[in-house]
DNA sequence: GCTTGATTCATACGTTCGTTTTAATCACTG
DNA sequence: CAGTGATTAAAACGAACGTATGAATCAAGC
């Protein structure tokens, strides 16, 4: 077959509509005629229109939290018997996400501007996906409260959720970010956000707290 | 007259329910009725839905950024003929924003957590909305370049970004940040927030660049 | 080659949406 | 009190939405 499976063309096609426009924002029409499917095919496959929703995080949020499991367990191991540096867990922490900005992935590319997005939608889905980054959060909180010992746990907490928003908004909005700085800023060169960000938080969280 | 005016009604309920739940999230019929109003009165007094979510913006954005730029001018006057703390920069850029958090303005409340989820509402009201802050955007990027005059552009332009993300996510997401958190961090504390904040992005500011 | 289960298709249903229209009501002024 | 402009009210419009239905089509096994 050179046509890819309808229920992964819907995917895709989901998955960018979702990026741009959100839950609501979006139409089964849009999404069935953008993937070149039948309008019921989305309620044949997925149920309903939040079942896709959820499919469509469900396929790529599993393989993302591996990744950062991996990548801190590799920090931890050349660090060994040392703590990692504090850049090298950030970095564990971001590059999953940024990664996806470029991959070959036809609809992984959107992802990461679904994901700095799913902060706004409405009602339990949010907590639903947000939910499933929990155990891998918990694990880099044990790592990060070992490299920064003499930081308090709601202060570490509150520093890690401000890293998120900065995540969050560049990814979501990548492209108004170059608009606004005038080009200044280059959303495409994801390898220098990654560290650009990975210095600006890890000098965050090596402030003292007050 | 008890009742307050049908127009300021609308703006206050709209304030909230589009903070909750997007713009497209939230109908017409929903609005009015809990504002007490008729169905047609956002159309006779706002023309459209989208002029409603642009008055809405339009009544705040102002003052607010009148009192940015108030009290930029008042640490610059301070610390003059030096140029003022980085931290107290940071705190005229953030606390407008988040003092209305604790405002006694009945709809004020709800402005954070509104300007939280503007970036995630597409078309070009978000631009629209967005380029009302660039005036004093341009102020603060002026006194934050003699601040840290070692500093790339582009670098001292990603970082306020990063901020604004911060301030974006944790205004947006406060009580869900609550939650995440396991209720150790509480977003009732604003000054605490205020504090934290700063101290964090400042030493990301004055992070040395690559 | 017919059967069976999975998928696609065209179509329709009932709801909700933003907006419009037309009439009624209100607040004032001359 | 008549008249006028601003506001509110009730009702309806057409469009778009998510979902459901039943027939048509496809793929594979016996």
């Amino acid at each position: 077959m050179v046509t890819t499976d309808t229920r992964q063309r819907l995917l895709d096609v989901a998955e960018g509509l979702f990026a741009d426009q959100g839950l609501k924002g979006t139409s089964l029409r849009a999404i069935t005629s953008a993937a070149e499917a039948n309008l019921a095919a989305v309620n044949y496959h997925f149920g309903t229109k939040e079942g896709l929703f959820a499919a469509v995080f469900q396929r790529r949020i599993g393989p993302m939290t591996v990744e950062r499991i991996r990548l801190l367990d590799q920090a931890l191991e050349a660090a060994a018997p040392n703590a990692p540096a504090l850049e090298d867990v950030l970095r564990a922490y971001l590059a999953p996400t940024l990664g996806l900005l470029t991959s070959h992935d036809p609809g992984a590319v959107n992802f990461p501007r679904l994901l700095g997005r799913v902060f706004s939608e409405s009602g339990e889905i949010k907590i639903q996906v947000l939910n499933q980054f929990r155990p891998s959060a918990e694990r880099f909180l044990e790592v990060l409260a070992q490299i920064l010992p003499e930081l308090p746990h709601a202060e570490l907490m509150w520093r890690l959720h401000f890293l998120i928003g900065s995540l969050a908004h560049t990814t979501a909005s990548g492209k108004l970010i170059c608009l606004m700085s005038g080009g200044a800023c280059d959303p495409n060169d994801v390898e220098g956000l990654l560290e650009r960000l990975t210095t600006y938080a890890a000098a965050g969280f090596q402030a003292p707290s007050r």
